[in-house]
DNA sequence: TCCTAACCGAGACGGTACGTCGCGTCTTAGG
DNA sequence: CCTAAGACGCGACGTACCGTCTCGGTTAGGA
């Protein structure tokens, strides 16, 4: 027996959820968390663009935050790429890299992003939920590459992978939140290719 | 006649300000801010804390922002160090980031950053006021590291060091704000080395 | 269908008005206006003392001043008598001003009432409202009394009766606003003995 | 030798107070508290008009009610009529009021006096001052004429005087503070009449 | 066909913090 | 000794959101 059914055999009686209220307070949501961020954006306002009541929105989320984490689940993480695999190092980061750059790029999801940071960084729990969802899946994946690149011998065996990782996505991170300069697509090369480089070195 | 003859030229009329109120908004601000936050931090808070009427806070600060703004520098960029040359790329890297990451690793300074990151989002003009006091100082001491390493013939002339310095700080700035793994002597040793590897490629 | 049912026909949506809070407001506003006056009473005082917030008070009343209307209007204006018909003016006179005078006495509303009359000079609204409440009412109990007696031509028709009511709550008002002297049952008697004598006049 | 020369007497070292300081604090609260009454009208704004600082104000006047009670002193009461005998009551109690109901209607002194009698039911001291200043004097003024008439036989030795100030002056306060009707002469008159008629009434 | 549980909107509630204003006091430099 | 300038501690203002709580109504399955 799968776990779905188990969980549809709660007897569920009363009235079902209403899905035009889940929609409505998502979309709702994230129009205000684009227009504004985190901060600017209140749960009244959420409620009065959804049409629907307060209430309903914390019985769903517990909190803003936790709503907004699923908003943008929603609309960025739907389009995770599946790995590719091209055979070398930079060829895998480069497709793994690029069009979430892209997708960072396009819309001012940094506003959302930094408030995100900001709360987890006093909510011990909601920064777990926040790098369970947003951060380590991304990691995953870049961490099979290395591991990959490990396996094949185009990178050393002692190649500290999580520091990698760090350099990799930091940079974008840094872009993203400090605004000094854009997230283009010759950045992400250039920023694949000292990553890739750096782990290549070959001291003699 | 130089500039400070004519600054205290001023005629300097009326009560001067409080130098035991400034000191004790500074001083209370950075205990709130350091043990909650920026958004845990009330102005209210701090004018208790410190004695004073939040008017005064407002009078000199315009708005709680650019209070941790300065909070920050005071006690944080006081102790930037000078740069050494060591006559390598590495060696002068590290010189700057070790000191820098011990202090970011000390006490909990992502709070505040990430909150004040949070504000700059929506505000252009505190994320300008933001970066010319934290950023780009920091970005300058690494650039004129960087173009001594390129004057040296140590790397290429054509190395992308806004790149470079984007992928040095975003490591840091990835584990301060994520709080994944933390702000290590040896993680920053292994950022510069791979910076450094990375830049350094000789394309054949 | 009545009026009544016509209101009632109102759909009365969402969480109805506590009237836990509108009797605790009342009676919390009403203590510190007669201990001190409407200036040394603040909303903030009120809410605490009523266990209410400030926007709740807010919500149903507009300002301190409304506030305090209604306080004095229903725990005053509340046993306002019924006129009584004695066939005399100043028997009628007496029995409608003794008990209103022994109330003003018995009380500091002057504080109050100081208080409501100086935010109606710079509030022509306001204004409008205090005297549609307190003062109108009262008068047109007099007015009554002076038309019967003019009916039964005890006093003359040609009686300016509006400046005659100035005089006959005026010397009340002088009293209680000025503290030169208390409001004696005494004093009412006399100050409506004046009055019915000054407009008793027979002009040879 | 006389109370003037010894005052003169003392040593008066030190700058002197300056007259055009005084005389533009005022002129400034004159208009200020014309403007808007007792309430609207700021310290900080009668400073600023005046050309002056606050603490100049607050070393010549305690508080602003002081400063409120002289500027209104100053300007009217300046210009109160010496006692005229005309022989008989209702002719010396005209001459006494018209003056004062023309100068009260001409402009918006009610805002004033209203403030000033707001303040005066929390504050017994100043409610002296205050009564000492504006109300006496008058007073006074009516009271030698009704003991005149008294001595002439006009009216009766046992006419309650105080009780007929009260009339007299309350129906002119009475309009002043609650602005139902204006202060005309004719209203003076009437007034006049409906008192002097009052206590010249002649039990049989 | 009714009952009853779970949902829904509306919106009032107790709180906390906001940024501003006015008070009366103070601390300077200067006439 | 007085003055202007203006900073200061204090306390109240009226507003905005927070997350919670009633209400009257709606929508389903089970009795």
């Amino acid at each position: 027996m799968s776990d779905t059914e188990a969980l549809q055999e709660a007897p569920r009686r009363g009235r079902p959820r209403s899905e035009r209220s889940r929609k409505a307070i998502l979309a709702a949501a994230s129009e205000l968390l684009l227009d504004g961020g985190l901060d600017s954006t209140s749960m009244d306002a959420v409620a009065e663009r959804a049409g629907t009541s307060k209430a309903t929105i914390y019985r769903w989320w517990p909190s803003k935050e936790l709503l907004a984490l699923e908003v943008l689940f929603a609309e960025w993480d739907a389009q995770r790429p599946a790995s590719s695999d091209t055979g070398a190092l930079a060829g895998d980061l480069l497709a793994l890299i690029r069009p979430w750059a892209r997708q960072l790029g396009a819309r001012p999801y940094g506003r959302v992003i930094a408030g995100l940071l900001a709360r987890a960084q006093s909510d011990p729990g909601f920064a777990e939920e926040y790098r369970a969802r947003f951060v380590e899946p991304r990691r995953d994946q870049a961490r099979e590459i290395f591991a990959r690149a490990i396996e094949r011998g185009e990178i050393a065996k002692r190649t500290d992978v999580e520091s990698a990782l760090d350099l990799l996505y930091g940079a974008f991170y840094q872009r993203l939140l400090h605004g000094h300069a854009p997230l283009t697509d010759r950045f992400a090369r250039t920023v694949v290719g000292y990553v890739v480089a750096g782990v290549s070195q070959t001291p003699i």
